[in-house]
DNA sequence: TTTCAACACGAAAACGTTTTCGGTAGGTCG
DNA sequence: CGACCTACCGAAAACGTTTTCGTGTTGAAA
């Protein structure tokens, strides 16, 4: 077993000081060109790297991101994390990854496991407790001790930094806009407790389109489920009391189980009732018939992301206080779930 | 902003030396009980902790665990991150993912980015890339320098180390014989190219199955896909030009695939084609009809993996040459692109 | 021959910890 | 009163780098 070799070994090997190995190694001029070869043939032959943790000490950066998210067993932020990644390579930066599980608790010690060093900076989306609880002091505490935040998908206001979002309100408004353009006017809205932020912000936008055509917004048709274990029997039940002929579902999950639940209620789709989703992913491409869907494009948002926090990193001057909020687009992907004309 | 306090800045403060500040707080009886306290109550105010780059310098320890895979959009090795990531975690663990995108080149840059003092152990799955070049050199030594491995799924048996792997081989066995024993006889095999490991294993056993019941092995059921893009013509191509009563498929996509393509010829499944897939993951589950399909545990995998690579980083002994290769069990999770009787 | 620059290299500090080894003060015992 | 023990604390090394500064040697210019 040939362990790692160091400058120090190639130094007394060579007969030479410490920082002569270093120097040869980095092409210093001081150098003279032969003990500088030598250097360097040892250090090839031996297959001398520096040494990461000891640079990191030395230079106080790690060249590594800390990312805590919900969780990862789901398509949108697995593709987050895929976009963080290859932007945080070609950087040179390492992504070290952390699953709240959508605890507040288990988001404050991640935080606090990663802030002592390992990191030079955080990408995260908030967990539901954490945006329920609104208790944000272990991100304001990391922050004041100069190490930059990015937030992505579920922000907060309360805390001033970098964020990447879609226009949730936006997104949702035009898609229900559609669904009203093709002549709908009893359109259910499927959808999550307010306290997540995304699920408040698309509903907004669902009521804004209603209003907006002068559609009355019949609190029957709107469904916020808080516990998704059971939300196949709810969704079910409204389709079946209620007069619908579409569906506005906040994510992917509760678009397919409508679908499903309409096909045991023997409604065709999209015939009978039409279906828009949101979050572009895996269910919505593959489900028969296939879900028109809000895309929210998690590889740009993720990449973005990376590219904000290395870009606060790598500028020298620590220019506080004016944050910014980058948007990523939306677009309707148009599939089976709709009608086409 | 308040900055990371450090011991020195504290033994200053209190004008005691450095070895004290330390040792009080590690509750050392060498220190009296006035100056620890007193130390203590100044470390938590000022909310000292511990650099844990300093520590991993000092203690040739780093406490994480670095992941590469071929990609992590993918439900599978979610799931597996996932895994590794809970177990870790419950052990003081960090795990930090890097993505080889199926590229050997991408592989062997982050086996060393990480290998340099990074991390303290690997966790694996070999790149498409890697299996057919069967080039693993950049493996070997890592090892070679006392770096433990841990390969998972996609894993090789030219590399000695410790492996978690599914019986690939039995539960396609088990699979096709499912279909067989509900009378089925032209059962198509769809599956990967044979230098993916674990495709060749599935087709081993599909083969077995057929041989085991003297059923011949037509060629010209058994699609191997090289380019996922064109798997839909394929699949439908052979679907259309041969007598099909059931499919077998190497993965989820090639399954969902296969019953559009079905309903796409008219024909009804499970009625008139009975359909198995492979990975119980979201496509099987949320696809209409829904997916019969072979479990394949990620999140016991990951746990398992992690498990086994933490217990040989913790284990002082370096007790080589007795690696394990621990089997999950499979099941198969009946659902409705199969006949219930 | 003296002086001084250029050249080549080494010593040491620094990053933040832990730990070993001494050392000093006070007290106890003979 | 001297020897020794105990309780308490500090100096320093170590982990592996980079970098600043100092130092010695050489050659050329004066």
């Amino acid at each position: 077993m040939r362990r790692k070799v160091t400058l120090k070994q190639i130094a007394k090997e060579l007969d030479v000081s410490i920082s002569t190995v270093s120097k040869s190694l980095r092409d210093s001029p001081e150098i003279s060109e032969d003990t500088r070869q030598k250097v360097q043939a040892f250090a090839k032959l031996y297959n001398y790297k520096p040494n990461l943790i000891a640079l990191s000490l030395k230079n106080k950066k790690t060249k590594t991101i800390g990312i805590i998210i919900p969780e990862i067993v789901h398509h949108f932020f697995a593709t987050v994390i895929s976009g963080i990644e290859h932007v945080a390579n070609e950087h040179g930066y390492n992504v070290i990854v952390t699953l709240s599980d959508e605890s507040f608790d288990k988001e404050v010690i991640n935080m606090e496991m990663l802030a002592n060093g390992t990191i030079d900076g955080f990408i995260m989306s908030l967990s539901k407790e954490t945006q329920h609880k609104k208790d944000f002091h272990h991100i304001t505490e990391v922050m004041n001790q100069g190490m930059p935040v990015v937030m992505f998908d579920r922000v907060t206001n309360d805390v001033l930094c970098d964020k990447v979002i879609i226009d949730d309100n936006l997104a949702a408004y035009e898609a229900v806009q559609t669904l009203i353009d093709k002549g709908f006017r009893k359109i259910a809205l499927i959808t999550t407790v307010d306290y997540v932020s995304v699920g408040k912000l698309r509903t907004d936008g669902y009521v804004k389109a209603l209003k907006t055509n002068s559609i009355e917004v019949n609190p029957n048709l709107i469904l916020k489920i808080e516990d998704i274990d059971l939300c196949d029997l709810q969704i079910e039940e409204l389709l079946d009391n209620n007069e619908v002929d579409a569906v506005f579902a906040v994510n992917e999950l509760f678009a397919v189980t409508a679908i499903k639940a309409a096909k045991k209620l023997g409604r065709n789709v999209p015939e009978e009732i039409s279906v828009i989703g949101f979050t572009d992913g895996i269910i919505s491409k593959y489900s028969s018939p296939s879900i028109t869907t809000v895309s929210q494009n998690g590889i740009k948002m993720g990449g973005k992301a990376a590219k904000m926090l290395i870009e606060r990193l790598e500028s020298e001057e620590e220019e506080e206080e004016h944050y910014k909020t980058e948007v990523i687009e939306t677009h309707l992907v148009i599939r089976e779930s709709t009608p086409t004309l």
